[in-house]
Parts: structure tokens; sequence; C-alpha cells
DNA sequence: TTATATGTTTTATTTTGTAAGGGATATAGT
DNA sequence: ACTATATCCCTTACAAAATAAAACATATAA
């Protein structure tokens, strides 16, 4: 197929949310809150994990902050090419809705 | 996670659109129409049948056309159960854009 | 120097996606 | 009648992805 998976689309998009502070634990709290159901750490790691090795998201390490157990973290940023898959998949979307008028919500 | 999965989402769709005339080559066809990629019969027999084991689709086989090949075809139709996922796809997808003014397509 | 908080990463299992091909049953042509 | 061909259903074997659970690492606090 190769549309994003829907777990990989929620994991880019909450990327996007947290600019700056992508990192693993924000990273499945918002994506938590986004969707309202539980999120593992392997649910966030392992397609993290692939989309890096895809190119469409690439990591650094901080400095670690001073608070107990502050280590360091490792930042996530979407790539161009991620951007543009996540376009990809938000414009199928809307392409499919807009020509589906009798599909009411009820 | 509990959402759909996108293939799940495309033939759902794909099976509203097509009212009724939703057997699976024109399924196929169809869900190719609107991603714009190849569809195998796998890809969606595959998950179809698992759609049906799970109740968000119900099937009957409908009386032969009088066509050349034109032997009887198992005609699908969404649940109840089965609009309810979708919808929630959908309220999902509509809800992450809203919030996300800072996303804009290049 | 031990306890605890914060984060990362791995592993094992289940679920899902895909390609390729086999089998059934209808009409068309001779 | 009988062979050919069209249309469709379904299975199987393999690959990829999702998930839960737990292990590992490293910082400060006491």
């Amino acid at each position: 197929m190769k549309f994003l998976s829907r777990p990989e689309e929620i994991i880019l998009f909450t990327i996007l949310r947290l600019k700056n502070n992508a990192y693993c634990v924000p990273i499945r709290e918002k994506a938590s809150e986004i969707t309202g159901k539980e999120w593992s750490f392997g649910a966030v790691y392992v397609p993290l994990h692939r989309l890096e090795k895809k190119g469409l998201v690439k990591s650094s390490f901080d400095a670690p902050t001073p608070v107990r157990g502050g280590r360091s973290k490792r930042i996530y940023e979407i790539t161009p090419a991620g951007m543009k898959a996540l376009a990809e998949v938000r414009e199928l979307h809307e392409s499919m809705w807009k020509e589906a008028p009798e599909f009411s919500t009820e």
C-alpha cells in the first residue's frame, strides 16, 4: 500500500505538535491525549524506530537536565520526507470524505 | 489501539461508496481508484474477511446475472458497528487537523 | 551508597498485509 | 454435447507491523 500505517501517522503528527520536545515519554502522553487510548512504550518506540530507518524522522540526544533522573533525551524531528508522507495521508482523507456527502456521522 | 487499520478503513469506505454493488472485484477497482495504488485480491479479501468476523460488515450471495461467467457474487454491506468504526477514524482525523493550523501542505 | 525518578531499548507474541495461485460455475462458440 | 473462456470466490504461505511487558541505563536525592 505504501501509505503510512495509522500508528505511524499518529506518531508523526504528535512529533509535529510537540515541536522541540518530542521524545518518547511526551510522545506517548500526547498520542494518548489525541486518540483517547492507551499507548505502551513499545507502541511508540517500534514504529518510531522504523520511521527513522525509513528516513521520515531523525533523532539526536540533547543535554541532560538537572532534575532527578533527568537523563539525556532522544529528541525526534520530522524530515521533509516525513512531512510529505503525512501530507499524503491527510490528502487521501480529505479527498475521500469530500466525495462522500451521503455519509453523515450519526 | 483499536482503530481501524488503514486498509480496513479504505475497504469499508469503498463498500459504502459502491452501495449495492460491493463485491470483491469492484471493491478492488474502486479502492485503486480512490488511493491511486494497486490492490491485489488478497489485499482486499483478507481484511474483508476479518471485518466480517468482527461484525463490521456482513455478506450475502446474490442471484447470478446472465452474462458470460456471471456467477453469483458475494455482496458486502456495512453493519452499524462498521459505520461507527468508520465514523471514529473520520472524527479522529478531523479533530487532529483542526488543531494543527501550523501545518500547511507545501 | 542506597533509593528513586526519568528515559531508553529489547524481546516475544499477536495481528495484519500481500502476492500468487487454485477452484467453481456461468455463458459462448462449434 | 462439449470445449473454451469469462467472471468470481477463496486459500495459503510469507512478510511486515503492532503491542505488551519487562529489562536496562543514568541522573539526582537522601
